[in-house]
DNA sequence: GTTATTTAGTTTGTATACTAACCTTATCCG
DNA sequence: CGGATAAGGTTAGTATACAAACTAAATAAC
């Protein structure tokens, strides 16, 4: 192996990086039979649990930059997946409301993320998996 | 809370990507001077460490698809950061080398990268951070 | 109540990421 | 040797990501 190798192999951002593609390069695959990309089935189960949310609200909840959430919007909408609806209380927003294909998917969705997650797991020790989690969340919030 | 989010505090995939998708974006700010992103930075620094790399090569340790680093090459090439030659054994394969600025900036970079590293996991103690990294690596590899 | 500032979203531009198709050059194999 | 196959890279197309500039609408300030 590479010197740079053993020094990746510390590197915080570089290990992060690498695992998240895998997830999410695996997860994927997954998807791909419903004809939604990662980002876009998150947006989905996010509506099918609280439909009329605005870009805003998922913007915070799903830690994207609203630039990045008004293409996938666009595309779901395009796609057929999500409705818009103007914002009664403010005209610059729309409410965003999940279609009946959508709802009808997005439990199936969430329990294939679920499963997934568990085997992508599958190598930990319960207390491994609990901790991995812990200190990501940490990270994050 | 929203539903969702519990739902996201818990997902593996979520997580690693929004804990990569901060770290990345908080290294990216102290590469700015630099004028180099994330992974040209660390292209520089894997050619600075074993000149004479073949894209392939690189793809390989740096876990990057061959598409995306014939990119990031080029824009290294353009703005002066590496040189190609022709492999004298394959010609299909082209050796990459750093150029001067490259080799004086690669040991700043790397110094700043670890830097970066401590203080991003500057909340956990050397025991969690042993582990996170641990947990990391056997995901990935 | 009009001006200034914020806020919600879109658009533009650049850089990952990856699939698929493609071109060259190597290698395998009969 | 010569054709099939594989390997090294590039290119095209799509989807994140994010900064920056912009539009339109809401709120603050005086």
């Amino acid at each position: 192996m590479t010197i740079i190798h053993n020094e990746l192999k510390d590197c915080a951002v570089f290990l992060l990086g690498k695992a998240y593609q895998k997830a999410h390069g695996e997860f994927k695959k997954l998807l791909e039979p419903y004809g939604l990309t990662n980002i876009q089935h998150l947006v989905v189960e996010a509506l099918a649990h609280e439909p009329g949310q605005t870009a805003g609200e998922l913007s915070k909840i799903l830690i994207l930059d609203k630039a990045t959430l008004s293409g996938v919007i666009q595309r779901l909408h395009d796609s057929g997946w999500i409705e818009k609806r103007a914002d009664e209380g403010d005209a610059r927003s729309q409410n965003l409301y999940p279609t009946a294909k959508a709802l009808t998917i997005a439990k199936e969705m969430a329990q294939e993320r679920q499963r997934f997650d568990a085997e992508f797991l599958g190598g930990f020790s319960q207390e491994e998996r609990l901790l991995l989690k812990r200190l990501l969340r940490d990270l994050i919030w």
